[in-house]
DNA sequence: GAGCGTCTCCTCCCTGGGGAGGAGGACCAG
DNA sequence: CTGGTCCTCCTCCCCAGGGAGGAGACGCTC
């Protein structure tokens, strides 16, 4: 018996998702809370395996109230129930805590069975959501290394020290050669990398990393 | 009716999971593949709608094959089955195309699972894996912002294009003010940031964000 | 009203950044 | 040997960047 906690505001939401897992035999909603507030003493009294969670909410919004929720008890499993998948609320949830996102407009079976999942320690995602999650992490980790065509060993140390914010005297001590050099494999960064100042190289310098 | 070719290199491997595909009514296994050579050719004539594909292959591993394959028909559904789930495989395999990345230990009900969600469209990744995943999307996530505490408004509009690579003049441009003032508020950042020029500034704009 | 913080702008001054152009020495391939 | 690239350094020049110091206007709170 999975034992779950509702969080809305809008208690017609509330309604519909209670009936909806009364007529499941395997979970019983133990409890429903109208904003992160009332979500927060709630969960410290029932005690529930799951917590259903929407974020927009006067008051203590669901964001805030997954993280004192999860400081209190970190075993609770918290999933983000909400209309727009959007980045703002995804990322600042997953980093509150919560263990899935599942968007309103998904069939009832989903969330259903996201609840069961996220009750196993598994972590429900809608299609689109983690279609995100997936371009976030690899757009991520697509810019690792992006080597800058062209470049000569030497003009390379001289681009990492300037990534680092190092002024042109630093690098010419830092490389043990005269601020003119450093001047001049500047020049010829700035020019092969088509950027107009210091601080654009400096980027070049960071996105190449 | 699910058309399914199995790519792996080790045949015992592919009778299993041959004779697993096969137990199943909605899965035909359509052709096997025991490099990535072969996957590209069986993958052209074959047409399957998923792709059971292993990484670590002699030849054309599959990372290139995924790749290779999705560039001559997009609407094929990759679904990566490896031993290990570490990020240099993970994240290459993703950037490559493949939707869903599931691990060889895993029980034979997920990957029939896996299968089925693939060909739907979805993207079935097994736990740890897609705990890798948010851990990664959450803690590039995290560093969307931190504040630097005690910055004015009006100095975080200017430290943000200081960050983009503008010059004083281009910053005051933007924001409609003299570049004095761009100076004043500039002069103002590197005291509070402690950061000696320009560039340094630039780079705390870049890890706040 | 006095005080405070923020935004706006000013002047004076000077160093460092950045463009243009040239030059010598080391190394390697044709 | 010659031509090429790369590293090194030079001069001349200009201006954007950056420090010091002051000041007026607005809006807030006490």
């Amino acid at each position: 018996m999975i034992r779950v906690l509702l969080v809305d505001d809008q208690q017609l939401i509330r309604a519909g998702l209670r009936m909806l897992c009364d007529a499941e035999p395997d979970l019983e909603v133990v409890g429903e809370a109208g904003n992160g507030r009332e979500a927060i003493t709630l969960a410290a009294r029932l005690t529930p395996d799951v917590i259903v969670m929407d974020i927009r909410m006067p008051g203590v919004d669901g964001i805030s109230a997954t993280s004192r929720v999860l400081a209190e008890r970190p075993a609770t499993r918290v999933l983000v129930l909400t209309t727009f998948g959007d980045d703002d609320h995804l990322y600042p949830a997953l980093n509150a805590g919560a263990c899935g996102f599942l968007l309103k407009d998904a069939p009832p079976e989903e969330l259903l069975e996201g609840i069961r999942r996220a009750a196993e320690g598994d972590s429900p995602f809608s299609r689109d959501v983690l279609r995100r999650l997936v371009r976030r992490a690899t757009t991520a980790g697509a810019e690792q290394r992006r080597p800058v065509e062209g470049l000569t060993p030497r003009e390379q140390d001289v681009l990492d020290l300037v990534g680092e914010g190092l002024s042109n005297t630093e690098i010419g001590e830092r490389l043990h050669i005269g601020v003119t050099t450093v001047k001049t494999h500047i020049a010829a960064l700035m020019t092969k990398t088509g950027s107009p100042n210091r601080v654009r190289l400096a980027l070049v310098a960071h996105r190449q990393r």
